[in-house]
DNA sequence: ATTATCTATAGATCTATAGATAATGC
DNA sequence: ATTATCTATAGATCTATAGATAATGC
């Protein structure tokens, strides 16, 4: 058991993992720094070796959730209609701890520092960027208006089925907003065919 | 200073009203029983001659809240353009302590307990039928898919426009959002001035 | 007699720090 | 010598309860 600089970052690294998947679960504020710790195989003692807050913390766990997320291809399916189906998933909404962190922190980030909120809105421009590009071909009007119109279905509609108490009423907010963004921005495929 | 039935009941509304504009702004868990105690003008003894417990408040707050939105009309404007606008306005996304729970706390609900939830689940529905009861004349398709569509949307803008740091995209999120859906959803007279 | 309020506090947390220990790294 | 970890704890909070007080309401 050695404490070498290696040893340090990839504890580092573990802390902010444990973070980023529980603060998305339960809230920024929904679990303490030795609970975090313990989580990690470690103490509380030694938190504060890696970060001067339980704020930096915060930051820093919401920075890795977004580039996770980036990683795992949530948002980055190869067609808008992927990404939709992806989004709006009943696997996405039961898996909070790896799903996107924009949806499951809203509320959260609004009422947290102004270091988290830059690390939030960079992440929200980059899917916005994200969302304009995958538009179909032939996209009429404001294609950015159209981005945020879509991304804000998606936080909405993921939000609220995690929040209702009814599976079924939960079931069909992800269904019936998925299809109706569907036939919202068809492919060119599907605008040929129905032409 | 006498404590009467009435004036029980009184300061009972008054310690609900008190929780239900500071949940929303600071969270669920954002503000102590004693210091919203504090701000009724009681002290924190008391409570529990009021409330089984803590979560029980939680419940009758965010109850509260949603008949408060509703007698506010907030969202039961007349047409479904005037609904749109207020609803994704920058005077609703900066008066979060009297604006809509569903939106200030749908994260929190997520990791509430079950009588919030379902508390929080009627309202969705009241408002998802009274949006359907909106929809212009003439709307094709399935018209509760769409009322979701848009409930999502606004939830999700509103949101977004709250928790991003740059005022900017903040504007930008609310009047896009808002202007795409009124485009979507044009009423029989906009309708007909296109065609 | 009952009870709505108050003051005071028990017991459980939570963030952050102090000081000891044992390994790294110059 | 430095430092990453540990154990222990100070000081601040939070929910809930105990017991006193003063008014209501039978």
């Amino acid at each position: 058991m050695g404490y070498s600089q290696a040893e340090k970052a990839e504890t580092h690294h573990r802390i902010v993992d444990v973070a980023s998947r529980r603060f998305r679960e339960l809230g920024l504020d929904g679990i303490s720094v030795a609970d975090i710790m313990k989580e990690a195989g470690l103490t509380v003692g030694g938190f504060y070796k890696h970060f001067d807050s339980r704020d930096e913390l915060v930051a820093e766990a919401l920075a890795a959730a977004c580039e996770q997320m980036e990683e795992s291809g949530l948002t980055s399916q190869p067609t808008l209609k992927k990404s939709i189906q992806t989004y709006l998933s009943e696997a996405h909404r039961d898996d909070i701890t790896s799903g996107c962190p924009i949806s499951a922190l809203v509320n959260d980030t609004a009422r947290s520092t102004d270091d988290a909120r830059e690390v939030y809105t960079e992440r929200v421009e980059a899917s916005l960027a994200l969302l304009e590009s995958q538009m179909p071909e032939g996209t009429e009007g404001n294609r950015r208006a159209k981005a945020m119109l879509i991304y804000s279905a998606y936080v909405g509609a993921l939000g609220l089925s995690r929040a209702v108490a009814d599976p079924k009423l939960s079931r069909q907010i992800l269904n019936s907003v998925s299809s109706e963004l569907i036939s919202l921005f068809p492919t060119k495929k599907a605008q040929a065919a129905a032409a």
